[in-house]
DNA sequence: AAGTCGGGGCT
DNA sequence: AGCCCAGACTT
C-alpha cells in the first residue's frame, strides 16, 4: 500500500479533481463514449487492446451494426466474426470474444457478468478489460492499468524500475485505486488514459498543459524523458516466404489455417518459408508437396509483397501455379479446410493483410489464359 | 517472467 | 528499420 505520508497520498484528492476537470474539458468525442451499454463498451475494449483509436473506429461501427448484442455474436459463424475482424490483427481477440459470447448465452442466461471476478473468467478478458467494463459500464470503483496509465504513473512517481515488473505493476495499480474519486471511476480511469494519449505522451510530452504537473515527481526531477523504464525489445527478423495461387478450371485453391497459433482460422494461399539456398520457386513446389501432397508447376511471378509484422518482416514471393496432374486430390496437413473458389469469392473470406494485398493483384491481373 | 500473437502509422 | 499502441494467454 502507498504510505499515508507519501507525496501521492497527500496530494491525491487535488490530483484526482484536476484530472476529472481536465478530462471534462478535453475528452475526445469517441463513439464508445456515447454509451454505457456493457456490450458496446466490451466491444471497444477488446478492439482497443494494443490497437490505436483511429484504427478501431470503423471496425467498432461495423461490428455493432452486424453484431448488435451478445446473442447475435454467439449465433454467428466464426468465419463471419473473423471476416469482420480482418485487418485489425491479434485475431485471437475475435475468437475469444466469440467464445465468451457463447458462454454467456449458454451458461449465464445471456447476461453479461457485472463483477470484476466473474468478467475475468471469460476468455479474452484480462485485468485491464475487466476493470474497464466494471468502471466504465457499471461505474464501479475499480482501477485499470493500460500502457497509458503505466506511463502516467511511472512519471508521477518517477519509477526507476521497468514498469513491466510485477512489483511496478502492483504499485501502479494501488496508486490508481487510491486516486479513484468514489462514484466517478469511469471518468477518472478514462481521464488517465486520455491524459496518456494526448498530454503525457511517449515522445514530446506536453508537461506545461498537464493537470498533474504539480504532482509529477519526474517533472520535478527532470527525468520525464527517461520514464517509463522499459525492458529492451528483441530485434525483428527477416523471412523469405513463397505463396502460390493454384488455378484449376477457373477456380483458386485457398486453405483455412489451423484453429491455433498464428492467424488461426484465417484463409491463405498455400506456401511457406524458403529453406537455406532454396529458390522461391523450389520452395513453393516443396511446400505444396509437403502440405497438400500435390505436385504443381510453378508459373509466372505475380509480385513480391513486403509485409512487416511486429517481430519479423516478410518478403512474400507469389506465383501463379497449376497442377501437374489435375486428378490429384489434396491431402490436408497444415490446414483445417481447403476450398476451390472463384476470384470474386475471395472477398467474402478473411485473409491476413499480406494475402489481401496479393488478392488485389490477382483481381487486377485476372487468371492467366 | 518470458514468449507469442498483427497491423498500421510515425519517426 | 525501429518504436509504439485502451493486453491476454501460454509455457
Amino acid at each position: 500500500m502507498t504510505a499515508d505520508n507519501s507525496p501521492l497520498a497527500r496530494l491525491s484528492p487535488d490530483l484526482s479533481q484536476s484530472l476529472l476537470d481536465w478530462f471534462a474539458a478535453h475528452a475526445r468525442d469517441l463513439p464508445w463514449r456515447k454509451t454505457t451499454n456493457p456490450y458496446a463498451i466490451w466491444v471497444s475494449e477488446i478492439m482497443l487492446q494494443q490497437t490505436q483509436v483511429v484504427m478501431v473506429i470503423p471496425y467498432y461501427h461495423r461490428w455493432l451494426d452486424r453484431f448488435p448484442n451478445v446473442g447475435s455474436l454467439a449465433m454467428a459463424p466464426l468465419d463471419d466474426v473473423l471476416k469482420l475482424w480482418e485487418g485489425l490483427g491479434y485475431y485471437s481477440r475475435a475468437r475469444n470474444f466469440h467464445k465468451a459470447s457463447q458462454i454467456i448465452v449458454e451458461e449465464l442466461q445471456g447476461k453479461i457478468p457485472e463483477t470484476y471476478k466473474e468478467l475475468l473468467k471469460l476468455p479474452g478478458i484480462g485485468a485491464y478489460t475487466a476493470g474497464a467494463i466494471c468502471s466504465i459500464a457499471f461505474n464501479q470503483d475499480i482501477p485499470l492499468v493500460d500502457a497509458n496509465v503505466k506511463r502516467v504513473f511511472a512519471r508521477i512517481l518517477d519509477m526507476d524500475k521497468p514498469v513491466e515488473q510485477s512489483a511496478s505493476l502492483r504499485e501502479i495499480r494501488e496508486a490508481a485505486q487510491s486516486l479513484i474519486p468514489p462514484g466517478q471511476a469511469g471518468a477518472f480511469n478514462q481521464g488517465l488514459m486520455e491524459l496518456g494519449a494526448l498530454v503525457c505522451t511517449t515522445k514530446n510530452p506536453h508537461c506545461l498543459e498537464c493537470p498533474a504537473n504539480g504532482h509529477c515527481l519526474a517533472k520535478k526531477r527532470q527525468t520525464v524523458d527517461s520514464r517509463p523504464v522499459l525492458a529492451p525489445r528483441k530485434k525483428t527478423r527477416a523471412l523469405e516466404v513463397s505463396a502460390g495461387v493454384l488455378v484449376r478450371d477457373g477456380r483458386i485453391l485457398v486453405q483455412k489455417r489451423l484453429p491455433k497459433g498464428l492467424m488461426a482460422g484465417l484463409w491463405e494461399f498455400p506456401g511457406g518459408k524458403l529453406d537455406p539456398e532454396e529458390s522461391p520457386e523450389q520452395a513453393l513446389v516443396r511446400e505444396f508437396a509437403e502440405e497438400l501432397e500435390i505436385d504443381i508447376v510453378c508459373g509466372k511471378k505475380i509480385a513480391v509483397i513486403q509485409h512487416a509484422y511486429t517481430r519479423f518482416r516478410v518478403r512474400l514471393h507469389t506465383f501463379w501455379s497449376t497442377m501437374k496432374n489435375p486428378g490429384q486430390k489434396p491431402v490436408l496437413h497444415a490446414a483445417e479446410e481447403i476450398r476451390w473458389v472463384l476470384p470474386e469469392e475471395l472477398d467474402g473470406l478473411a485473409f491476413p493483410s499480406a494475402d489481401r494485398r496479393l488478392i488485389q493483384k490477382i483481381v487486377e491481373e485476372g487468371i492467366p489464359a
